[in-house]
DNA sequence: GGAAAATTTGCAAACGATTGCATATTTACC
DNA sequence: GGTAAATATGCAATCGTTTGCAAATTTTCC
């Protein structure tokens, strides 16, 4: 898969690389074939030991790097993965969830670690045509998806560019697509399971059960409370939802601490509203943890350095980024991969 | 310089697309010479309105997309940027700065709006060579690079290639590539006067300031200092690093409260530093904003959820990216580009 | 020493677009 | 109606690699 390319250490410096050299220089200069200076560039046990030692010290000399685009062209490859993250125009342009950038951050480092190149597309989010183009123009060999969250109809539809695609999400198992998550389930049961140990019940859930990753957060909250002969209160489940959505938190919360059922444990279902959270909890005069546990979600870097310091459920943004990419090559490869979910780990911190 | 790139609504859907389509298969539907497909398709004028047409309706029937490789070849273009954050090996794999990641989005849609598309590399922290790579391979046709505070020395060395490259960066003016940056003296000056003028002196500067945009920033420290007439005590200058030495404020901050002069207000020189302040600062039994003002630096979207709400000094992020990728086009576009300052906002919350 | 087998090289055709130049076709004008 | 100018199209080379196949060279073995 990988291979030799060579540079002169220095050109840099030099103002005169002229026109870029080819091939087809270093062929002259070895007094070979191109073919063979190819060949010997790609490692190939056809060209004899010596003639590729030579090839290869000239191209280093020359600075000599090849030119993707030929090699593109010829061999009907990119070695490029597209990672696709659809943005919300309402969303103020920028890609605000953290869980996104660090996303891309890990995505990054597991695919030129991998030795391919990452494009990155954040088209507007209902733009299918972006998608496809990556592909269809072969600008990139594959497709990783993240955020799709809630628009799962239109993932239904990729049909046969599917085998080139891999998706971040917590969906159903049936998907025509791969999948990469984290077990959303087992986080849910897990951060649910904490509080009531702590005898931190009863415990709010607080999220936005349309979507489906929460939606399975929520399941791993009713597990938990079924394995500990608990009938959970429906009145405890606030819906809110991410992003903007944060501003309804307080709100909610309000309400909780006059009007609803006691409760002495949140079980937020990502860091940003257990964030919110604790915050509003304290502007109603309760205090974390010692009033009320808070539990939270995606372990965002930030949440070592809240006031508590929050304790969350760990998805290893890093390990999973690290799937995709590898699921990703598994299928370009031709293999079979089926969709995997990433073990989830609960970090005790100051907030239980 | 945009491109008529067509697509069949459902190509998705039809399990048979066999070998892609090319412009000779259009040219045969449409009894034209290929040159003409090539021309119709790039919108010349050189070829007949009702051919035109016929030939773009054709195209989108058969949901054809131009080879990207094969016009990269011969444009000896690649319509690609790419985004360069190298990372340190000890940094432990993953972008942790929120800045860094904030960019990563400015630049990715500022990209993409410009009809561009984006390269992301996150490099090892000093591998020169991928850097020159992606130009010398053709993958990108200019570079943006990010975060090479304190290593100015490596880009001194870009020669020949820095005609294609902006950095990010608050540097000095008299440097032989093209940098953007936000206008760090007048963002410390913001800070500090502010934190002045409400009484809050006197202020300590928190930073690193062997990182050359911390320098600036400090400069505009003594500037608002001067404006008011004030010497600034030498012993107020608090000197701690970025990332994982954010572990520094806390034994920082008490030993200036309980062994070093009195002081009222604390200008670090970036949110994270800031946030760290804040909590040291109340670990000390100082309530912020009526014992200590403080003021961060970058406004990352935490800084509007931290608890109080923190007075930054907004670089807009977006702005930035935005600037970085007009510099670099128009640098390609072979028009002469000053180095740019993004000025610089105060937001005003709760910490002040 | 010579035929067969194994190893190295070269030739030339792709890959799929773009573009300078020549040629055909249409329009303009007297 | 005929020539000149303007407009549309086609031809063919080119971008820089990769790779199947043939040719050349070396090695092996009797």
């Amino acid at each position: 898969m990988w291979q030799a390319f060579l540079f002169h250490d220095s050109f840099m410096d030099s103002p005169e690389t002229t026109s870029r050299t080819t091939m087809a220089d270093l062929a002259r200069l070895a007094g070979v074939n191109v073919s063979t200076v190819s060949r010997a560039l790609n490692d190939s046990p056809l060209v004899k030991p010596d003639t590729k030692a030579e090839i290869l010290r000239i191209a280093e000399d020359l600075g000599y790097s090849v030119n993707v685009a030929a090699r593109n062209l010829r061999r009907r490859t990119s070695d490029t993965l597209a990672l696709v993250i659809p943005i919300r125009p309402d969303s103020g342009q920028s890609l605000s969830d953290p869980f996104f950038l660090e996303m891309i951050g890990a995505v990054s480092v597991a695919v030129s670690e991998r030795g391919y190149d990452l494009l990155l597309s954040t088209p507007p989010e209902d733009n299918t045509l972006a998608e496809r183009r990556l592909l269809q123009t072969g600008r990139a060999d594959g497709l990783i998806i993240i955020g799709q969250a809630g628009r799962e109809e239109r993932l239904e539809r990729l049909g046969k560019v599917a085998d080139r695609v891999v998706v971040w999400g917590g969906g159903r198992e049936d998907t025509p697509y791969t999948l990469v998550g984290s077990d959303n389930v087992s986080g849910g049961q897990l951060a649910t399971t904490h509080l009531i140990e702590r005898g931190k019940g009863p415990v709010i859930f607080l999220g936005n059960t349309d979507l489906p990753e929460v939606e399975l957060r929520y399941k791993g909250y009713l597990l938990a409370h079924a394995h500990n002969n608990i009938d959970p209160d429906p009145a405890h489940v606030i819906r809110v939802g991410f992003g903007r959505e944060i501003a309804d938190v307080p709100p909610a919360i309000r309400k909780a601490v006059s009007d609803g059922p006691a409760f002495s444990g949140v079980f937020a279902a990502s860091d940003a509203l257990a964030i919110a959270t604790m915050q509003a909890l304290r502007d109603e005069g309760l205090d974390v943890p010692s009033d009320v546990g808070v539990v939270g979600y995606d372990n965002v870097a930030q949440a070592a350095h809240t006031r508590p310091p929050l304790t969350t459920i760990s998805q290893s943004i890093a390990d999973g980024g690290a799937a995709l990419v590898d699921a990703l090559i598994s299928k370009l490869e031709g293999r079979e991969v089926n969709s995997r979910l990433m073990p989830t780990e609960l970090v005790q911190r100051e907030s239980t």
